[in-house]
DNA sequence: GTTGAGCGTT
């Protein structure tokens, strides 16, 4: 829902569909949209994002209404240094719908199979089975991957290294007949791991598995009122006022702008 | 908190 107002796409015939490319993951919309509505009337700017986490994917499409406006932003923005990454303008080659485009106009409606490679059902975009699957990820990040890797190959030695050390019974050692002395230095071992790993650790991970979307369930949504402009100002409460006191107007610290 | 080829949503 990066678009100015309405939902979904306005409407893509009678306008010119722009590809950003190499955007930073922190660019929005608001900060797109004053740069190409410099050079065209701009329709709609809408980022990819990730439904998991709802970052920006690292492109964004900017619609114009006319095809030269489009054109002049192309060759003004493209290669322009946006957030400190250089950024790639050029037409959409496809729409959101895979329809063919040239010049960021619709050419053809949908890829005709001239009825006879119909096999397939491209009924199904968005299912479970799509981010089951692992070549949605195409537009993602490969690094990600491996740092996901990485973080759960980490966890999953620990879970190892703990369960290696608890795995060392007792009965073990003292089944060997030389225990006493060990006895203790396994505790001290012991003692020493319990002391290096945090001294309590998530009783419930299920916890972490929130397939929810819901996130922020204080309900407390500071910017939502305003996609286009840079004024976050949650005046939600005091940082030390009390609800008892409302909102008292005292000028001592005002909102940060 | 991280990353970097590509084509999109209520």
């Amino acid at each position: 829902m990066s678009h100015f107002g309405k939902s979904g796409p306005p409407d893509i015939s009678d306008t010119y569909s722009l590809l950003i490319l190499n955007v930073t993951f922190r660019t929005t919309a608001e900060d797109l949209f004053p740069l190409f509505d410099r050079y065209g009337k701009v329709v709609d700017i809408f980022i990819p994002r990730d439904r998991r986490t709802g970052d920006s994917r690292g492109f964004a499409f900017v619609r114009y209404k006319y095809a030269e406006e489009a054109q002049r932003a192309v060759d003004r923005l493209d290669g322009r240094v946006v957030d400190g990454r250089e950024i790639t303008v050029q037409f959409a080659k496809y729409g959101p719908h895979a329809e063919r485009i040239d010049k960021g106009r619709i050419v053809e409606s949908f890829p005709r199979t001239r009825g006879r490679l119909r096999s397939r059902s491209p009924r199904r975009r968005y299912s479970d089975d799509y981010y089951r699957d692992r070549d949605y990820r195409r537009s993602r990040s490969r690094s990600r991957d491996r740092y996901e890797r990485d973080r759960y190959r980490g966890r999953e030695r620990d879970y190892y290294r703990q369960n290696r050390s608890r795995s060392v019974s007792p009965d073990y050692d003292r089944g060997h007949g030389r225990g006493r002395n060990d006895d203790k230095q396994r505790r001290t071992r012991s003692q020493s791991i319990e002391s290096a790993s945090p001294p309590r650790r998530s009783p419930s991970p299920r916890s972490s598995l929130s397939p929810c979307r819901t996130h922020s369930p204080g309900g407390v949504s500071p910017d939502r009122h305003s996609r286009y402009e840079r004024s976050p100002t949650p005046r939600s409460v005091s940082p030390r006022g009390h609800p008892t006191d409302s909102r008292s107007p005292s000028p001592s610290y005002s909102d940060d702008e």
